[in-house]
DNA sequence: TCTTCGATTGTCT
DNA sequence: GACAATCGAAGAA
């Protein structure tokens, strides 16, 4: 059911298109809320220069340089948390940042989580997602191929490839052609998914 | 519905 | 000292 480290131990596009319609599992005092993944983007290595392993390594991104199937969480615009699940054999630094969910279990206490806004907008960007689970500082490094950490994922749903969405990374203007146009974000649209009975 | 803009802090040069 | 893989409120149309 949880996912194995095999599965994070292949080049990360190929996870990235994987994840979507997997299952993130947060667990707090025997709490449990859960969340198809929807929206994700990829980040390959130092070579791309959207990537934040691009000037090498540095305090803050060396999880990415980690083993894979562990968390990648930082904080971004002095507010926001984003969580990534970092990919690639050990020392390669890669990474796939989530970017959206769809909420399955838990959802009094996300809502709480998300003050007054409405479950369209619970987890349908990277720093509200993180909001939404109590994602922050200390789960950066979390070993997502055990429960022990009370963040990992599960097995999901099988999202057909006609449903697939791509586009260019968000917010990464700053990093030159080719990396600014690659079709690095995958997502899919909560409507199209196959939810009909067979979840659990 | 779309656009603009302020918030707020860890990390790197 | 600058800037960042963003969010949400507010104002315009």
């Amino acid at each position: 059911m949880i996912l194995p480290r095999d599965f994070y131990d292949r080049p990360v596009l190929e996870v990235a298109r994987e994840l979507l319609g997997k299952r993130l599992i947060r667990v707090i005092d025997g709490q449990r809320m859960s969340a198809y993944i929807i929206e994700v983007e990829a980040y390959d290595g130092e070579a791309d220069q959207a990537c934040h392993a691009r000037s090498g390594m540095t305090r803050r991104n060396a999880p990415l340089y980690g083993s894979p199937g562990f968390s990648y969480v930082y904080l971004t615009y002095g507010m926001h948390w984003l969580m990534n699940c970092v990919t690639g054999s050990e020392g390669y630094p890669a990474a796939v940042l989530l970017r959206g969910l769809l909420p399955i279990e838990g959802l009094e206490r996300i809502a709480r989580n998300r003050g007054k806004q409405p479950p369209k907008h619970w987890c349908d960007g990277p720093g509200k997602l993180s909001q939404a689970l109590e994602i922050g500082k200390a789960q950066n490094q979390i070993n997502l191929c055990s429960k022990d950490g009370g963040l990992y994922l599960e097995e999901g749903i099988a999202v057909p490839e006609t449903i697939v969405n791509r586009s260019p990374r968000i917010g990464i203007n700053y990093a030159p052609e080719p990396w600014r146009s690659l079709p690095w974000r995958l997502w899919v649209d909560s409507d199209a998914l196959p939810l009909n009975g067979g979840s659990e």
